[in-house]
DNA sequence: TAAAATTAATTTGCATGCATAATTTTCGCA
DNA sequence: TGCGAAAATTATGCATGCAAATTAATTTTA
């Protein structure tokens, strides 16, 4: 490959771009009107919905004040609620609406044709060893930069 | 590892927003007044700069549009410079500055840095594997998203 | 050579994403 | 009970990135 790619660090960011590029394009072909970005918190949602922000920010490891505008995007899409949350007038518990509901098994499709299509070629053992250095990647640099403060 | 991760494209896209946070948080603690955007962009120029915007899209992997902004802010931190190309008056030869020239060093080894912090633990093919995933990734979806329109 | 196509760079608009600050509400403790 | 700390959400500002449209200059072609 060519000379920036000399950078594992480059590498990782370029390969994940490419892979951002990709999702998106065949989120639009799937006519599904979903963002990446979107479809990972959908995604969470699928697992478990009903939860406030702040717990769908631990769920998909994302900051609260980006998911204020994720979630007003999913809205405008009519695919999750902002319910006001019963004991706590602060809160809001984020719901699945029926839209959302009908997409999901398609949702969920076409997210596995994507990592399918990414990682075509490679075996299950290298796929494990893939997961394994991109978990420990996150998690030390997640511990770093809290200690390096 | 928890819940979303069992899903490897949104592994990836964690693995490397951690990365980027963490580039970005070194280069603060370094003193290096440059993002992590801007780096990528620095290190192509430190292989070889005098090179127009369309030269330097391809070296680094960036839409024309993208670079724009970029070079404006390196510009603005008195580490890039846009010359006028002697032979076509749209274009521009980008230029490293003293200041960038002086950074060279300095900014190489804290990306050496970053990287052996990111891939500590991991064996010499281990790493190898690693990159080779990456970079099928990237060519993948690549010649995907051109191919499927 | 003049019109058409191409190329270089920029502008604008949108989606992520964090940091920081502001707002509202709740909670803890005196 | 009342005041200050903490928590939940949102607002604002900035950095990446691409896509599409724009502008200016160059090249191709008829």
């Amino acid at each position: 490959m060519l000379t920036i790619f000399d950078s594992t660090c480059v590498l990782l960011a370029k390969a994940e771009q490419k892979h951002f590029l990709y999702t998106k394009k065949m989120l639009e072909k799937e006519g599904l009107e979903v963002s990446p970005g979107q479809l990972v918190v959908l995604y969470a949602l699928y697992k478990k919905d009903n939860i406030s922000i702040s717990e769908l920010s631990k769920e998909v490891f994302l900051d609260n004040s980006t998911l204020t505008g994720l979630i007003d995007r999913l809205g405008r899409a009519d695919l999750v609620m902002r319910v006001e949350a019963p004991n706590d007038r602060r809160s809001y518990q984020i719901v699945l609406t029926k839209k959302a509901k009908r997409l999901k098994e398609k949702t969920l499709k076409v997210m596995k044709e994507i990592e399918s299509k990414m990682l075509e070629e490679f075996s299950e053992s290298e796929i494990l060893l893939f997961r394994t250095i991109l978990e420990r990647i996150y998690c030390t640099l997640d511990s770093c930069s809290i200690a390096d403060n």
